[in-house]
DNA sequence: TCTATATGACTCGTCGGTAAGTTACCACAG
DNA sequence: CTGTGGTAACTTACCGACGAGTCATATAGA
């Protein structure tokens, strides 16, 4: 008995899997790919740095693993929305009370998609953009909707607005994740709320 | 002559700071705290490493000396445009005018005060994000204007909104930076059309 | 010759990644 | 019911690279 804490724990691995992925999902979200060590996940999980070399094979591949699971719910579920009958800001709308109630568990998986310390070379890092791209594009068809409702087709001044778009997003789950006791009928109110402000006004 | 490149090139102090912080804000600014290494920076500059640590000490110090020298000029134009008369919505775009023209060699100056890679712990990281709390304080007073003017009051409100609009600025720097070919006038032009598009449409 | 300017060659800690071995569980032969 | 071997789950102890920071030293110019 050379080593007390060898040997199985009786864990499936795909249950493993899984709360490793919990784990990981919340420290790259929080603190970002770049100051997320693979030691520190092992160690908030109880288990060693090894394990999850082996279930996931290297700190990108566990990145990735994150953004799979992340991303395909709200990837879908943007799309549900954009495959609905709402246009320009009332879409807008939508998206962001449907992404409040998606995450109202963890608000810092929107933050995977668009962490910028993740690796940007390479063929692992293009196939984990992959979700970020195709937010992106359904965002960028919105605003191209919302634009061309106002006479305005400029691909640049798209491009720009939807790059708007996206922060706004980001800035509004940021604050979320500063805000934790916030519901998300409660954010989902407050944004209302900060609309109307903005169309009140005309100085 | 054992060390062929060691001794005086002849420039002195106050000019190679100079032109150290040029290098190291742009470095910091494009790639964040934690992805800029100090080894990169004295390379870019043509000098050694040791150099950068006698002139500020740390890789803290030098960030410090960026912000310093970077922040005091975007807080006093925002505070010079605060001292006006605009309210509300122009006085957000008349910030966004002074900021894109205050910017216009380097945009990337923005991205210094909200750098979230940077250290957020211990008393050098505290002096860091003074400028980012004063432009921020600004950043709330102007909000709270405007949402003053829409009847509403509400003090997490005004705070999410801030960061909203933070937000906005942060994003539109973004974009700015991908399209380095665009003058700041383009932007400002650019930036009112948006505004248009968004108020001419009540779907 | 004295000082400001400058550098090559280190140390040290951290982090991604790996090799090799340990233990629990399970199917199955007797 | 009891070995017994195979496999899945798990760990300790290590390596190599890289980056922050330091020391001793060298040279140009007043």
């Amino acid at each position: 008995m050379a080593r007390p804490n060898a040997g199985t724990k009786g864990v499936p691995r795909l249950d493993r899997e899984v709360q490793i992925l919990d784990i990981a999902s919340e420290q790259f979200g929080t603190h970002g790919y770049a100051a997320t060590s693979v030691a520190t996940v092992a160690e908030k999980a109880g288990i060693s740095k090894p394990l999850i070399y082996n279930y996931f094979g290297s700190k990108e591949g566990l990145y990735e693993a994150c953004l799979d699971r992340g991303g395909a719910i709200v990837a879908e579920e943007i799309e549900r929305i954009a495959r609905g009958d709402a246009v320009g800001i009332e879409r807008g709308m939508q998206t962001l009370a449907g992404m409040f109630t998606l995450l109202e568990p963890q608000p810092h998986l929107w933050r995977l998609f668009f962490d910028t310390t993740a690796p940007t070379t390479g063929p692992i890092a293009d196939s984990a953009t992959l979700y970020a791209d195709r937010i992106g594009k359904l965002a960028e068809e919105g605003v191209a909707e919302l634009m061309a409702l106002a006479g305005n087709s400029d691909q640049l001044d798209i491009s720009a607005m939807t790059t708007v778009w996206l922060g706004i997003v980001d800035s509004l789950m940021d604050w979320w994740l500063d805000h934790p006791d916030q519901t998300a009928d409660q954010m989902i109110q407050r944004c209302m709320r900060l609309l109307d402000a903005l169309f009140g006004d005309h100085s």
